[in-house]
DNA sequence: AATGGACGGTTACGAAAGCAACCATCAAAA
DNA sequence: TTTTGATGGTTGCTTTCGTAACCGTCCATT
């Protein structure tokens, strides 16, 4: 009968890996402690595109339409986030950073990078392959990603 | 100010890469369909252990004892596992699977390291390098694992 | 023997997540 | 213009998860 040693299994390490890494990551939101991952992609999406509509926020950074409304209100009750209706189509909204919000941005992504950077330092040579790998491996898994 | 592309942002595609594998994976228990990932987690475990404390299954499936316990519950109402109280330490009990958990795990196995395996196959010769890179990732982030 | 701290495991409670239902709006067809 | 179906977004319900509190047991000190 044949065995199978979790702790070698593909799914299982990179699950694991994932959270280590989400974990350490928060350490680089600094300040804003009480910071989430959704609010971050929602912060990191418009810090990247300066106005988009929650949908759009969406499928850039893969989550659910509900995990992004939350998001976007709490980053909004925050201050850190601002609504302007659409005039052409009054269902949608777009979504935008206030100063707040820009400057918080300024202050996480340096350090996010630099956190980057460094678990890539720590693989050295390795690091082109890990990346070479996963941008294979998410053309299989998730398609229709540009 | 720099700016951080969310989309090629190593914690952000290793999360998405995780869930989406470990989505995919779900095919592969089978007819088990509502099987969930702890519950996979200590059946594997005790598949490849035969007999341990929920301590020592969550020490190896890296899962918080709560997890565990519940799992453990779930997978005990299934009859794929069954409880034997210690006798010299009457705190901790010993699981082990049933027959028919055993038979779940037999079915299981196969299944899961064929789905592996065409992961890796896929990388083709990448494959190696993604599995160095990971080794070396863990014994950064997750110290403390033989 | 008695006591106090540590430990294995369960449970209550609050936070987060997805599904589905919903609301308002749009667009197209009748 | 009315109707019908689709769409952007929010909210209610349920499940899942971690923290903390808890229970019973062990063990070391006294």
């Amino acid at each position: 009968m044949s065995k199978l040693a979790l702790e070698h299994f593909l799914p299982y390490r990179l699950n694991r890996l994932s959270t280590a890494v989400s974990l350490r990551f928060r350490r680089v939101y600094g300040p804003h402690h009480n910071l989430t991952i959704p609010e971050w992609r929602v912060l990191a999406t418009l810090g990247q595109f300066e106005t988009m509509s929650a949908k759009a926020i969406g499928a850039h950074s893969a989550m659910h339409k509900t995990k992004v409304s939350r998001a976007v209100r709490a980053l909004e009750e925050r201050r850190w986030l601002k609504r302007r209706e659409s005039v052409d189509d009054r269902r949608e909204e777009f979504l935008s950073l206030t100063a707040q919000g820009l400057e918080a941005y300024a202050d996480i992504v340096p350090r996010a990078l630099a956190f980057e950077a460094q678990i890539l330092a720590t693989l050295g040579p390795q690091a082109q392959a890990l990346l070479g790998a996963l941008d294979r491996l998410e053309e299989t898994f998730e398609p229709g990603r540009s």
